[in-house]
DNA sequence: GATCACTTGTGAAATAATTCACATAAAAAG
DNA sequence: CTTTTTATGTGAATTATTTCACAAGTGATC
């Protein structure tokens, strides 16, 4: 599947792994351009991204830009053209559920501010655990979070429950009305196609068995195999 | 590309993305293993996994088990088969280079062990910081990377540093000998073919825009989409 | 300005992955 | 014992994605 425009607006379809690759790419953009250089061609998009330079200039020709062809592609234009394309600059209201070890690290993490998404509010079932908590963002019992959510406008959240806790902590936050999941849980969330929320997993687990899984055809002498979680 | 089984022991070949979905897949026998449960159909697998269960038998097939079909999966054979297909009962030595917010999580993380992962070794380039640290696992300044991985026998690596030291990181575990990494950091690693280094690339910031890429998608009444980043 | 060494953009071809359809097997029900 | 229901396993068909090949544009050099 794919991101299926409706409108007329643009017409056609963004394959899933060309969007996830052009997020990427929107990334190496931001940084070229903090370091101020002007340009970058499809080659040393592909170095920077583990993909190959066809594979690049497809992603970016879904977007239907007019350019030029023959130097590279100029960084601040494709920058703001994707940014614009997916709405990178407008802030995403969010909030972080289950305060452990991990949610706490999400909490403080520069980089979620910096990439537009700004953490309004956390979220935990054990009171205790709110009450020695010291944190610059408000942390709410659980049972608070349609209040909360409604009250404060958020559209995003982080699931950093344990796996067992996530399913009704995703119910739970849909019927409060939000928007966008990414789930750090080991429970994989499946999108109710009726909800048109958008979730994302990220099974830190699974990744580390899939690597043990590469590992082992290496050991035999197989194939191994250029991979990526991503 | 995929899991290309060179000898002839078993000669076929596994899909990259049903190798991914077979790690799944063992997650959840493991869970319904430990609950009990004795059978599971490919239909149950497919709502847990977020697949279609044409997929999921598909997935299982490459594994050529023979089995009589008519009633669902034994759970603790299939468990098994898979387990050792892929190696998954054998320790992984392991460390984590970068013991910042993120590596300290990573380094109590009771599942890791439980994966048979076992963290023997931590490694940090600030001084200061290890001094200060209170671990059970030794941490180790950056520089007694190729000393301690070979003393220790480690065969993979965590990395936990920041953006602008992924790449010299890697570099300097790959000299070591690794034979496995999985990266945290912000700057995509991509396998250098010669290495024979298995690298699984963790992008938590791109996961969060290919997210915010798709509700985009949603805000615009564009058609949402089931996705998973594993 | 002409030539050379680059570059991008994109239909078309090739490859890869998913889904279908159905033969086959088991267990349950009558 | 026979029928019905419910499974799996897998070639074949379909669909999705990547790669190729090349036309066309750019800027540097002579």
């Amino acid at each position: 599947m794919g991101f299926n425009l409706k409108n007329k607006t643009a017409g056609k379809m963004i394959p899933d792994p060309s969007l996830k690759r052009l997020c990427r790419i929107y990334a190496i953009l931001d940084e070229y351009d903090k370091m101020g250089e002007k340009a970058i061609s499809s080659r040393e998009l592909g170095e920077k991204t583990g993909t190959a330079p066809h594979t690049i200039r497809k992603d970016i020709s879904y977007l239907h830009r007019d350019t030029r062809a023959g130097s590279g592609y100029n960084v601040p234009v494709l920058k703001e053209e994707i940014g614009s394309r997916f709405r990178f600059h407008i802030e995403r209201r969010a909030c972080i559920v289950g305060i452990g070890k991990l949610g706490k690290v999400l909490m403080d993490y520069d980089r979620l501010p910096y990439n537009n998404m700004k953490i309004v509010a956390g979220f935990d079932s054990s009171i205790n655990r709110i009450e020695t908590l010291r944190t610059d963002i408000p942390v709410y019992p659980a049972n608070e979070i349609p209040l909360i959510i409604k009250k404060e406008k958020i559209e995003m959240a982080i699931i950093a429950v344990p796996g067992p806790r996530a399913v009704e902590t995703a119910e739970n936050l849909i019927r409060a009305g939000i928007k966008g999941i990414i789930n750090f849980s080991s429970t994989v969330l499946n999108p109710d196609m009726k909800s048109g929320v958008n979730i994302v997993n990220i099974d830190i687990i699974g990744d580390l068995r899939y690597l043990a899984a590469l590992m082992t055809a290496s050991d035999d002498a197989l194939t191994p195999v250029s991979s990526s979680a991503f």
